[in-house]
DNA sequence: CAATCCCATAACCCTGGTTTATGGGCCAAG
DNA sequence: CTTGGCCCATAAACCAGGGTTATGGGATTG
């Protein structure tokens, strides 16, 4: 029994004609009696009796009905739900990310993504790098995004764009607000540690001491918007993604590039035998647009 | 996405490859491949990712599976049932029946159909002449079977043999046991009356008054079967359809036939809007090779 | 009796799925 | 490094299921 035997025999049943099944099917009438006739020899016994030109369903044809709807609503609902995939309108996005993109950049990119995809399940997680690879193996995400994440073997990594490591001051401290500070400035501040803190914390580290900037400090924390609300405090500066220094301003305090500034890429992970579904490639892009500005 | 896209996307997801899923659907690789690059070009993303001659699932495939395993059950399910059906293996049969076919022609007709169509469901229910239309039209049996029904609107009458009204007798009155009364023979005994009791009723009094017997009897009955018990108690001679006669026989009574005999057709039963289905006709045969011995 | 409706058949056509044949990437073993 | 095996994709030819129009016959209705 084919699909085309199944549907013509649901519409001759129910509209329980000929003529009417091929309306509703939309092709010509000869068609449909043709399928119908070849279903029945098919299946190896009678569908419909017909009698006087009307078409009277036999008790094997009640029977089978009944299963043929069922199916014939599944494969309905089959197709709507492929047509929902296409649109990606459809499916869910388990998604990982480093917490500094959890003030603003994710929340942006997900209420903008909304607006066109409202009907996708977000299933959202913050992570840190040494996390992020467990996370991904256990299936808690399908994606997971980075800052400057080191290759992992079985995982595809891609680049979704570039973030800058900030200086962020107290304003009392230097007044001027500088947009740029040079490593003798820095020298003179006390600086909040956060070099232990994953690949930016080296990153900062070693453009500091090669700048000869001392990098001793007796303030040490290991998240960057804690630090952050460290110089509102005016307990000293921090080297600091800026993505972090824009979710956690205040008044008082003022961000400052290096000069030449220090950028890093930030990727999304997955892992190779999963790859990204559409929707959250979708996704992506939008999460790229916001990054980038 | 049609039926076969369907079956080769479930073999392909299943077996995890075209080559594996080419061999469980008995084609050729080439035609999986092809059907299943069609599909994918019809839903408008990838169901798998060709990676190093390897298939991976797509997260949108995953979400297609479950809906898309459910339909093939489904087909399976169909498949089967249709199967069954062409087999008579399958089905239900709610028969009506006049209490005189009660005794030993359904039930042995039956017994016999079992051991071919272990599968099949009965319905049973004794019916008269009277009540057997409204059984009908209220879809209580599908076939009811009678004796010697007068045609009726809107409802098919197909013959399943004949029947025979014998004379059951107490050996006490006739000590030779004769195979055959004469009318004089008869007018001597006294007869118990069943002559209101449908058709069967009507036919043995018009015979009995054209031969000239008196029918005119002190003990009325309705069933059949009870006037053939009270024959068996010595209390006088009746006629009786042949069924019941030898299904209520004792060592007390005799059976004799008219001269001629005296004969009536078996009905079977069935509304026109409701053919019969296959199986009901298959256990007419049954039923009608039982009848005529 | 004509008009209409419904179904079946006939003759033809076209697309989709099948086949065989072939070639390219990857891997493992010699 | 080469060779053979496995897997997938492509190409070209073929076949059939399902589509079409045209037509005819039985039933019902005005």
């Amino acid at each position: 029994m084919r699909l085309r035997h199944i549907e013509v025999f649901h519409s001759v049943y129910t509209t329980g004609s000929i003529t009417g099944a091929a309306k509703l099917l939309f092709v010509s009438q000869p068609s449909v009696s043709k399928v119908l006739a070849h279903a029945e020899m098919q299946l190896g016994f009678q569908l419909f009796h017909r009698n006087k030109g009307q078409l009277i369903p036999t008790p094997e044809a009640d029977m089978l009905f009944t299963e043929v709807d069922k199916t014939y609503r599944q494969l309905r609902s089959i197709r709507k739900m492929s047509e929902n995939i296409k649109r990606n309108d459809f499916g869910q996005i388990n998604l990982a990310f480093t917490p500094a993109l959890g003030f603003d950049v994710v929340p942006k990119a997900l209420a903008k993504f909304r607006q066109e995809h409202p009907n996708i399940r977000f299933d959202l997680e913050t992570t840190h790098n040494d996390q992020a690879l467990q996370a991904l193996t256990e299936h808690r995400c399908d994606l997971a995004l980075l800052y400057s994440s080191p290759p992992m073997p079985g995982v595809t990594k891609i680049e979704c764009g570039e973030g800058e490591i900030v200086i962020l001051y107290p304003k009392a401290q230097f007044p001027d607000e500088p947009k740029v500070l040079s490593p003798e400035q820095l020298g003179k501040t006390e600086l909040i540690g956060i070099w232990d803190s994953g690949p930016l914390g080296e990153l900062a580290y070693d453009r500091l001491t090669n700048d000869g900037v001392q990098v001793e400090s007796n303030l040490q924390v290991t998240s960057y918007y804690v630090a952050a609300r460290m110089v509102a405090q005016g307990l000293g500066c921090c080297t600091i993604d800026k993505f972090t220094a824009l979710g956690n301003l205040s008044d008082k305090v003022g961000i400052a590039s290096f000069a030449p500034p220090l950028t890093f890429k930030i990727n999304g992970l997955y892992l190779d035998n999963r790859p990204l579904s559409k929707v959250s490639e979708a996704f992506l892009k939008y999460l790229k647009t916001e990054i980038s500005q």
